[in-house]
DNA sequence: GACAAAAGTCAAAGCGCTTTGAGGGGAATA
DNA sequence: TATTCCCCTCAAAGCGCTTTGACTTTTGTC
């Protein structure tokens, strides 16, 4: 059923139905009444398409989603992220056009969907230092919101973004003052603008309690269980081991207590941990009581945002926006007082 | 830039440019090289609306996600299952159109879908068990493949699945082989067709080893880390805990391990544990050694197959056509043999 | 009752593309 | 040179919708 056939069977132009059913003031109430009903009972829905090509607008977001080509890794996150901004674009009408590519193939994704005409704006994900790809949709004259700032740019565009620097800095403060001065940094992969700043607060952190920062304690890759876990048991293991440890993403987190598990340590009492939560659906965080002392904000919140600003920019144009969301320092009971001598020198050889 | 401009750049009519541009013959050789040299440097891509609309072809296929309205959970496999098809659509030239809906609300989206005429076939993805959208999609005359089969249907109709049946009934009888006799079952819910197969496959394997099964160890909830804990920590306490554990989802088994951890068990040792491994990117079960026994089937396969399978049916349309994956049963280092009495006992106090 | 204003409706153009049916020009044939 | 045929190119219609500008009918005012 289209409009021409809705019209004739209405005995209406296509004009006037069409005002109908948009809501236009120029149509009598009972005839919209007529209209509404009808196209109820026959299910029409007007074609996407064709009221796409006819208004300009595709009432469609996209969506980019870099997948690292050597590690084939999907961030789970987005899954998240993009159930948030999806609440946001139900209520507006908005679809979501979804497109995963590999790390070296964006620019082409994104001059696509905007010479193609399929979007009227989109979200970028996971931003990298230095990003490449704010200068090219501000090229492309499509409006974008990104996730997470880019660091080293100046132009104004929109973001939406959480407090990385400072949560980290004051979550290695907290640390600090629990006593502990080995601190480890088990980082996402700092070519992301995120890890860069969280790093940058950590250091921050480091430095208002006056500790000398130790590289060799400072990690990076991308955010997987095996690397939590190859990363604590390689840092247990080492003569010195750091006692307490700052952890990126929650699923790292986990590989780090397996880690710790069967090094025999316990969490909190022996070793402290301070993760990063994104709130995540089906990794809660405990129910009652917290298991991680955590650094939490609702990434879901964060894909809200993002797209209720994507969402403004297109009907306002100019005007970028920006929006800082707060990441809370909650404490869990994953942290403690650092331990005496004793115990570092006992945890140089786990399980053993 | 369109068409229109590109053939007046050229000194071409709009219709030898289209042809040539889509590599039909009736161009000459020399004219299609220059159309394509012109359209790449004008970075010219049609219209994908326009040409949808002139073609009745979206190229695009529509996935409905749904997400259970009351626990908020997203489940992340649909991410994995999403980058597998992603990369047979960007082989063949189709976008994802994604959607995300509440649980009573799918009837919607495709309906929406399917009048709005924005995509040209959907995927469906967690069947459950009697599913009401297969017969809609047959009415709605929308090609579609789902992902995992439902029960109780007689209707032909396109699916891609894991023989569930079988590896779990191989899984149960290789417990039941190692000496186990208490066996629990940690499944996802029952409303979905997989934990169906699921449970129909260890209760065969229980069967055929000549064992009863036991009501009370057989749990079913939506597949979360902590749902994982809880089980398995409850399980444990009970006076005649299980020494081995089925359990549907890597995600749930985290939670499981940190139960089993905190209670002072071993796996492998004090208790035997076989998981359900999709084999996510951001989960790998080991990397030289697996860490766990496991039932293990790309989830990523299978949105690729599931992609392939839906686009071919757009293009050949009648014809349903169903692909059964593999799922191997692969050893790790979370069972063995079962533990005498002595264990058991001890378990039952866990970590007092 | 005449006229103006407001309300309701319509035909037709246009969005950017594909595709049909037809036309022009050159090579091959007579 | 005239004719046929093939190769290449074109103008125009149509996909299903929105929206402009005009037209008809109703309502209100003096």
């Amino acid at each position: 059923m289209n409009l021409k056939e809705l019209a004739e069977a209405l005995g209406l132009s296509q004009t006037t139905v069409s005002r109908a059913l948009d809501g236009y003031p120029e149509v009598a109430e009972a005839t919209r009444r007529r209209v509404l009903e009808a196209a109820e009972r026959f299910n029409y829905r007007p074609n996407s398409r064709a009221k796409a090509l006819a208004t300009g607008r595709a009432m469609a977001i996209g969506h980019v989603i870099p997948k690292s080509k050597s590690s084939v890794m999907v961030n789970p996150i987005f899954a998240e992220f993009l159930a948030g901004a999806s609440e946001t674009y139900t209520g507006v009408g908005y679809d979501i056009v979804l497109s995963l590519v590999e790390d070296g193939d964006e620019e082409r994704a994104y001059r696509d969907m905007a010479a193609k005409r399929m979007v009227d704006g989109v979200v970028v994900f996971m931003t990298m230092v230095n990003d490449p790809r704010i200068p090219l949709l501000k090229e492309l004259g499509l409006p974008f919101v990104v996730h997470g700032r880019a660091t080293g740019m100046t132009d104004a565009y929109s973001w939406v973004d959480v407090n990385n620097m400072r949560s980290f800095r004051r979550a290695t403060e907290f640390l600090v003052d629990l006593g502990h001065s080995r601190i480890a940094l088990v980082n996402g992969p700092e070519s992301y603008a995120f890890a860069v700043r969280r790093r940058d607060g950590y250091l921050a952190g480091l430095q208002s309690r006056g500790l000398e920062p130790d590289p060799s304690i400072m990690l990076q890759e991308e955010m997987t269980e095996q690397y939590g876990f190859r990363a604590m048991t390689e840092l247990l293991s080492r003569p010195d081991p750091p006692t307490a440890y700052l952890s990126a993403s929650m699923i790292t987190t986990l590989g780090m207590r397996r880690a710790t598990d069967s090094a025999g340590l316990r969490l909190g009492r022996d070793i402290s941990l301070i993760t990063y939560d994104d709130d995540l659906s089906y990794f809660q965080n405990g129910q009652d009581e917290l298991i991680f002392t955590a650094i939490r904000s609702s990434v879901r919140e964060a894909g809200r945002s993002a797209a209720r600003t994507v969402v403004g920019l297109i009907a306002n144009a100019e005007e970028s926006e920006q929006l800082l969301l707060p990441a809370d320092l909650i404490l869990g009971q994953s942290t403690g007082p650092a331990p005496r001598a004793a115990v570092p020198a006992q945890a140089a050889l786990p399980g053993e």
